[in-house]
DNA sequence: TTGACATATCGCAATATCACGATATATTTA
DNA sequence: TAAATATATCGTGATATTGCGATATGTCAA
């Protein structure tokens, strides 16, 4: 018995849909900048409030303009947004899914809890 | 005025303690292995049911051995655990994180909030 | 044991990501 | 305008990831 798509054992086993896979594939995309612990501290930070390149570069210890890069990568998803104020420019989170991800993340590796 | 390290502005800014700093890696690199349509598909699939190897790589278009491949990162990132039955491998979810995961994913890429 | 099947691993080439120095833009101050 | 400050962008080499064919392992049936 074979087949090439639909069920197989009363599960649906065909190819995902463009719809799902263009999803997919964006979330996957998303995914892939969050994946950086720079970044990830990043949006800790302005989780709370707005912060200046220079101030998220130095608590992350690395160059102005490499955080400047990241907090674009950032920015670039639509996570954040940028606001300019004289020579500063100040950044932002602005979509409301990053906090409950980064709960997730925060109860999955900031507490005791390595095994389930 | 000039600081390395301490407050700025009424905020802490200093550099990553030792402790965060590995949760941080470790949040990233399991994110890193999160960040794939065809594991994203793999764990949506696995989160209501059990499924072999090659019901896997048919349902994402891929071959056999590539998606053996794929569940070995999700394993090894404590994602996913294998129970071989026979010549086939099952595959399930171990992780309790994932599902919310998952479903923060799904609120943000599969709903018609793209921007807010 | 032999052969077929299901899964897993290896090695390689193409591609993507990363951190970095150099440089560019924008803004304030002298 | 010129210099200093704060960010942003460009080009590059080092490193990592990806998909693939080839191959290895493990299991069942004859």
């Amino acid at each position: 018995m074979k087949q090439k798509e639909g069920r197989v054992m009363n599960r649906v086993v065909g190819p995902p849909t463009d719809l799902e896979t263009r999803a997919l594939e964006a979330a996957a995309e998303c995914l892939k900048t969050l994946a950086h612990p720079v970044r990830l501290r990043m949006l800790q930070m302005l989780l709370r409030e707005q912060y200046r390149v220079g101030e998220l570069a130095e608590a992350c210890g690395i160059a102005p303009h490499l955080a400047s890069e990241h907090l674009r990568l950032l920015q670039r998803c639509g996570f954040l947004t940028a606001d300019r104020d004289g020579r500063s420019t100040y950044y932002r989170v602005v979509d409301t899914h990053v906090a409950p991800l980064l709960a997730c993340l925060h109860d999955r590796f900031n507490c005791g809890c390595g095994g389930e």
